[in-house]
DNA sequence: CGCTTTTGACCAGCGC
DNA sequence: GCGCTGGTCAAAAGCG
């Protein structure tokens, strides 16, 4: 069995997803390492192409009855979120206060704003600008923070994560007539970002992308005392205040994704991202949701993650 | 008045 | 080099 990386450095993505090989011999599992799929969310929903992809891992995921969600695009992201390193993200923790992620800011520059004189020097101040920034940024080239994405089932576009998130820009997205959201958690020197965007497939689908690491505790969220069940689930607690899930009103469910190999991929891929040295010890929304996604499992369960996570006939078949 | 959202413009990266 | 696309900025508008 290949692992994610191993595989990566000879196929592109969509081969490897979309190509020959899934109608090959090797079984689902096999063919993404831990039982799922290695695209991303946003790929085969963005991508027209990869339509066929996304309705037959819906299909595989169950839909119908979907589990627990949280897909982990961390740093084996795929070739859509251009990774520099996939190292770089497993080794590194995420750095909030890092100014290499918002460098094409005007504010990044020597970090003060530019005092205009008359339109003369306003000129002058842009061009430096201008040639200050791309000096900057071919000396330090864009450093993307770890993404953590995942699908939920939600007729409200903003889930509720407990964080304030504060609306930086929309774009159209290609072959989706859904645009895609912008956001900025609203807490100074705490620079996580997240996407929001519908799955053109399914437009019930939400499909949120956090970048980045809080710095800060959750704002609006109390934080009860679920070390324990943390610990169990084998989720490190800074992991999970990174990447809180967000706590929806009108979702049905969730899916999940993620990329490793391993047994316990929620846990693995989580732990190994390295989060949380500096942020808060737990983020409640997060273990909030997986009681909303468990739905009177017991979170302490031995297997309950992988029932969340995988769908019941794949454990079956290993 | 302060904060958030909207939206057009700009920039970087990538593929051709 | 050019065009396309994703991501971000920032001014204006909206809102409580």
């Amino acid at each position: 069995m290949h692992t994610f990386m191993e595989r990566k450095e000879g196929l592109k993505i969509e081969d490897y997803v979309m190509g020959n090989s899934i109608n090959s011999n090797s079984s689902f599992c096999d063919y993404t390492g831990n039982g799922f799929p290695l695209q991303s969310v946003f790929d085969s929903c963005s991508e027209e192409d990869n339509n066929k992809f996304s309705l037959g891992f819906m299909e595989l995921l169950g839909v119908q009855d979907f589990t627990c969600p949280l897909f982990d695009v961390a740093q084996q992201v795929p070739v859509s979120t251009k990774m520099e390193s996939p190292e770089q993200g497993f080794n590194l923790p995420a750095t909030p206060n890092s100014s290499s992620v918002s460098s094409g800011s005007s504010e990044a520059v020597n970090g003060e704003p530019v005092k205009v004189e008359d339109d003369q020097e306003e000129e002058d101040d842009q061009q430096k600008n201008k040639t200050q920034l791309k000096v900057k940024k071919t000396n330090q080239k864009r450093q993307r923070e770890p993404r953590f994405a995942f699908m939920t089932k939600s007729e409200v576009d903003h889930l509720e994560d407990g964080y304030r998130w504060r609306k930086y820009g929309q774009k159209a997205v290609k072959n989706s007539p859904f645009p895609r959201s912008y956001y900025r958690c609203t807490s100074t020197s705490c620079n996580v970002k997240k996407r929001l965007e519908r799955c053109f497939t399914d437009p019930s689908i939400v499909v949120t992308t956090y970048e980045g690491q809080h710095t800060h505790p959750s704002p609006l969220m109390p934080r009860p005392n679920l070390v324990g069940s943390t610990i169990n689930s084998g989720i490190s607690a800074g992991a999970a205040a990174a990447f809180s899930v967000p706590m929806q009103r009108n979702t049905q469910s969730h899916y999940y994704y993620q990329q490793q190999q391993h047994q316990h991929p929620f846990a693995n891929s989580l732990s190994s991202l390295n989060f949380g040295h500096n942020g808060p010890s737990i983020d409640s929304s997060f273990l909030h949701e997986r009681r909303l996604c468990t739905s009177g499992q017991s979170l302490l369960k031995d297997h309950g993650l992988l029932q969340d996570i995988i769908p019941s006939h794949m454990l079956k078949e290993e």
